[in-house]
DNA sequence: CTGAAAGCGCTTACAG
DNA sequence: CTGAAAGCGCTTACAG
C-alpha cells in the first residue's frame, strides 16, 4: 500500500505518529516550534512529512475565516508574455509561503466576483488593472485584501516601456513621434502611463510634444488614425502589437513605405508580430518580473515580507525588427 | 444598517428567523424540501432570501469531503473568440446549479495541480484537452471527477471546423487543398479532428486526398512549408489565423498572388486577422457554445443532468474575407 | 513546555 | 414532519 492509496493524513494522524496532541502539531506546523522543546518539533516535522500531511484546507478556512487562496484576476487586454509561465512562477512563489494561487477573469458584471469571493474567501485579490469602485466593495464587504497593482512601480515600468518604445524611435532618427492607444478604454489600462513615458522621452530629446490618435484592430479606423497623423514623417509607439500591425497595414495601403515614411514600433512581440513583412520591431517583456512583482505585493499586503517591489528595465527586451 | 454592513448570515440565523432548526434549513435549501410540510419551507426560503443567506464553502467542504468548485483547466492554445464571455457564461450556467467556477492553467508540472486539487478539493476538474496520464493521476489521488472534453462532441465539432474550411476553399473553386498544423503538438490539440475534416470533405467532393504540413510561428518556417505545397494552385486549410497569416505573408514573400496563386483561411478570428491585407477569411467559434457543452459535462459528469452535448454547426460563424 | 476543550458552519443519520 | 446530536479538520485561548 503506497502513500497515494492511503486516505488523507489529518493532523490527528500526524499527532498520534509523533505522540503528541493535535494542538501541538498545529502550533509546530503554523511556525510557533519556538514555544516547544526542540525535540518535540522535530518528532512533529517528522511525523508530518512521513505521512505527507497537508492541512485540509476547509478545516483551515472554517476555523480562520478565511483561506489560504489568492486569486488573480486576469484583466481584458493582451498579455505579453506566457501567462503560462507567470501562472506558474507566482504558483511557486506563493506556494512557499503557503498560499494557493486560482485565477478569476474580470467580468462586466461584479457579481461573479462576488460569487467568487465570498465562496472562496481568499487570503487576497490581486490585480493587473486599478479595482473598479464595485470591485473594491465587494472585496470590502467580504473581509478580503485588494492588493493592487503596485501602482508607483506599475506606473514605472509603464512609463519605461513608452520611454524605450520612444528611444528606439529616435535612435533611428526619428523626430515626430505619436502615441496610438487602443480606443476602447478597458483594454488600455495602462496606455496613459506609457503615453507618458513616450512624451517625456521626446521632450527630453528636444522634440516636439508627441502626438495622439487611438483606434479599435479595425482596418478603416487604423487608416483614419493613420491619416490624422499625416504621414509622411511620423514614427508611432503604439499599446500593443495589435495596434501596430493595424497601422503597418493601413500605411502599406495607402502607399506609405515602412518604416521610411511611416515607423511603428509595437509592445508584447506575439507571435503573429515576428512574421508581418516587414517583421515588427517591439518590446518583450518578461512575466517573470510581473510574477516576482506581483507575489511581493500579495505578501506586503498581507503582512509577511518588507520589501517594496521596484520596476525594472531588465524585465524589458527589445525585439529588433524591421519597422522602425 | 444595510445589508452590506451586516456580517454574514449563517444558517443559525436563518433558523432562527425561520423559527426552524439548523436542520431543517439545510435540508429545505439543499433540495429537500419535499421531506417538510410546504408553509416550513417557504418560511425557511423566505428567511433566507431576506437574509441574503450564502452557506459558507468552508463549512459544506468540511462536512462534505468536497467543495462546490469547479476548476478548469486553461490549455497551452490559441482561443477562438473571449475567454472573458467563455468564462461569464460557464459561471453563470454552473452557478445556477451551485458551483463555482475557477480557472488553472495547465503548467508543464503536475505539482501544481496537484496541490491546487488537495487544497480545493473542487467538485470536478474540467478540461479542453484530453488529461494527461500524470494529470488524471494526481485526480484520481484525490478522488475528484475529471471531465474530460466531451471527446466525441470536441471531435465532432473539430471534424466540422475542418469541413467547413474545405467547403468553402472548394466553393471558390479550389481543387487542391491542404492543411497546415502548429509544429509544437501541445499547440495543436485538435489539428488531427480538423485535418480529418478537411479530407473527408475533399474526398466527398471528388478531390485528391489533402496534403499535410506543420509549422512554428516563424516566417521561415512559414515559407518552408510553402514551398513543400508546390504554389501556385494550393488552397490552405490552417489550424488557426496565426498558422494562415504565416503563410499568406510567406506568400506575398515569395511572389505568389492571396488568393490566386495561394488561398488560406483561418480560424478563431482574431482581432489582428481583420486587418491584414488582404483580410483573412477566418472562421468564428462562438464560445458560448463551447461554455454550455463544458457546464452539460460538468454537470453529466456530477450525476446532476442527463443530455450529451452535441457539435453543432451553429457555434461556427464564416467571417468572409479575400484571403480564398 | 504541553494538552483538553471549545467552536468555526455545515449536513446527515437517527430518534421521535 | 421536525429537531437534537454528532462530527468533518482545524486552531486558539486557556489551564496546568
Amino acid at each position: 500500500m503506497t502513500q497515494a492509496d492511503r486516505a488523507r493524513a489529518t493532523s490527528n494522524d500526524v499527532a498520534v505518529l509523533a505522540g503528541v496532541s493535535r494542538a501541538t502539531v498545529s502550533q509546530v506546523l503554523n511556525g510557533h516550534a519556538d514555544r516547544f522543546a526542540p525535540q518535540t518539533a522535530q518528532k512533529v516535522t517528522r511525523a508530518a512529512r512521513q505521512l505527507g500531511y497537508q492541512p485540509s484546507a476547509a478545516g483551515r478556512a472554517l476555523r480562520r475565516g478565511s483561506s489560504d487562496f489568492v486569486l488573480a484576476l486576469i484583466p481584458n487586454t493582451t498579455f505579453g508574455g506566457n501567462l503560462q509561465d507567470w501562472f506558474e512562477r507566482l504558483t511557486a512563489t506563493l506556494a512557499a509561503q503557503g498560499f494557493t494561487l486560482v485565477l478569476g477573469v474580470t467580468t462586466a458584471s461584479v457579481d461573479v466576483l462576488d460569487r467568487l469571493v465570498s465562496q472562496m474567501q481568499p487570503a487576497a485579490v490581486l490585480a493587473f488593472t486599478p479595482f473598479r469602485a464595485a470591485e473594491r466593495a465587494v472585496l470590502a464587504r467580504n473581509g478580503v485584501v485588494a492588493v493592487d497593482p503596485p501602482s508607483a512601480a506599475r506606473a514605472g515600468q509603464d512609463a519605461l516601456i513608452g520611454r524605450l518604445q520612444a528611444e528606439t524611435l529616435i535612435s533611428r532618427g526619428h523626430r515626430r513621434l505619436a502615441f496610438a492607444h487602443l480606443a476602447d478604454s478597458r483594454q488600455d489600462p495602462f496606455g496613459a502611463a506609457r503615453e507618458d513615458g513616450v512624451r517625456q522621452a521626446a521632450l527630453e530629446a528636444g522634440l516636439p510634444d508627441i502626438e495622439v490618435v487611438g483606434l479599435a484592430i479595425h482596418i478603416d479606423e487604423a487608416l483614419g488614425a493613420l491619416d490624422r497623423l499625416r504621414p509622411p514623417g511620423i514614427a508611432i509607439a503604439c499599446y500593443n502589437d495589435d495596434v501596430a500591425i493595424s497601422l503597418m497595414n493601413a500605411a502599406q495601403l495607402r502607399g506609405w513605405d515602412v518604416p521610411g515614411d511611416v515607423a511603428v514600433i509595437g509592445m508584447d512581440r506575439t507571435p503573429v508580430s515576428q512574421v508581418t513583412v516587414p517583421r515588427l520591431t517591439t518590446l518583450e517583456y518578461d512575466l517573470s518580473d510581473a510574477a516576482a512583482t506581483g507575489a511581493a505585493s500579495v505578501l506586503r499586503a498581507l503582512g509577511l515580507e518588507g520589501e517594496a517591489p521596484t520596476p525594472s528595465a531588465s524585465a524589458l527586451r527589445l525585439v529588433e525588427g524591421a519597422s522602425v
